[in-house]
DNA sequence: TTAGGAATAACCCATTTGGGTTATTTAATA
DNA sequence: TATTAAATAACCCAAATGGGTTATTCCTAA
């Protein structure tokens, strides 16, 4: 028996879902909760093994309340179920913890697999949700850099100092110094830690 | 018709996705490499619409020829098919540019689905690969920072110098420069660059 | 064959940063 | 109530960094 809550504000999809969970063979939906401080009061002491989770909520959001339960109860499995395919709420999402992230377009069968699959230790994603999960990853070439300021930009990454880069790469400090103002330009930033910043975000390194 | 090209040092792996696919309707093998200098030269000639790709290469790596053939073709959709699951071949294939991450006991019509599923804009992964990665993007607590600490990590994090710090939380520069000892300390640093390179890498902030 | 980019190297100077020390106020908590 | 942690602030000094200028060598491409 796999055991649910369900976090949504909207009345009628709540009731369905609800329905769904507990006309399903092995499934129990144990609560149902229609804002994020609610669950997050009461949810700790139902614990159920998974927790269908809305994003747009009353009150705190659901990003928030996934993080404050993730908080509390470390090892609950959260999908969220949701309309926003923004950028910025799937990798909200995944930061505060949520183990899988569904469009609220998703039929019941895959909600029900869904739930299945994150018990089994996957991660139930929408199509679209995955590709741009993975899509993230994908390093950019650091425009204009040629490959020894591509270098020297790696080591800044690494925290390295001009005298441990000049070591590493057996050029001089004046070398390390003349790529790094180089770099500086072509960014367009003004320190270290501004270049560094700036190849994470932009996945230059 | 959606074309596909192997890449596979085993034989007889490579054979029997080819005839998988070939004996799939909608579906055609047009060409197999059993490495990756083959792979690099000849498909950009090809042009499949998806490849399948292993990263136990001999010669160049599969990661590599990944990069090299994403280099030549941008829109194409890779999908690695491997035993390996560990962290670094994963997340290396997906910087890399590869599109999809299935192991190789995925069953033959998972596969063909997979090869769909790229095709209308997914990243179809392996349930543990999906974990793996959805899992990266979790925030670590920084483990003894305050607040404030926290606070002053994450402007450095943005790149901004003492001086910014003070003006944007509204305290002295001295200040600035004591919360600063004392996260170094803590995250056992010396300079901006390395804490900023190990908050990031923690996913501290 | 020559112009230009890439990589190398050096010098000057002001600013920023890193490490050490000390101290006050406030809030939490034992 | 006494103690502790957190946040605030200042001073000294040395080292690292950032910006400007100039120059040489090598290689590639026009």
């Amino acid at each position: 028996m796999i055991t649910v809550s369900i976090v949504e504000d909207d009345d009628e999809i709540r009731q369905s879902l609800s329905m769904l969970i507990n006309a399903t063979d092995g499934f129990e939906c144990i609560s149902t909760h229609p804002d994020g401080e609610s669950a997050v009061k009461k949810i700790p002491n139902e614990l159920p093994d998974v927790i269908l989770m809305d994003i747009g909520l009353p009150g705190i959001s659901g990003i928030e309340t996934i993080k404050r339960l993730k908080e509390k109860i470390t090892d609950i499995d959260v999908i969220v179920l949701t309309i926003h395919e923004n950028d910025k709420f799937v990798f909200d999402a995944l930061c505060a913890g949520a183990t899988g992230y569904l469009l609220k377009e998703t039929p019941p069968l895959r909600i029900m697999e869904s739930i299945i699959e994150v018990r089994n230790g996957g991660s139930p994603m929408s199509t679209q949700i995955a590709r741009m999960v993975v899509t993230s990853f994908k390093l950019n070439p650091a425009p204009d850099l040629t490959q020894r300021e591509t270098e020297v930009l790696s080591c800044l990454v690494d925290g390295m100092s001009y005298k441990m880069i000049a070591d590493k790469l057996f050029i001089s400090e004046e070398t390390v110094r003349r790529h790094i103002k180089n770099i500086y330009r072509k960014l367009e930033v003004h320190s270290k830690s501004e270049a560094v910043a700036k190849a994470i975000r932009e996945k230059l390194v």
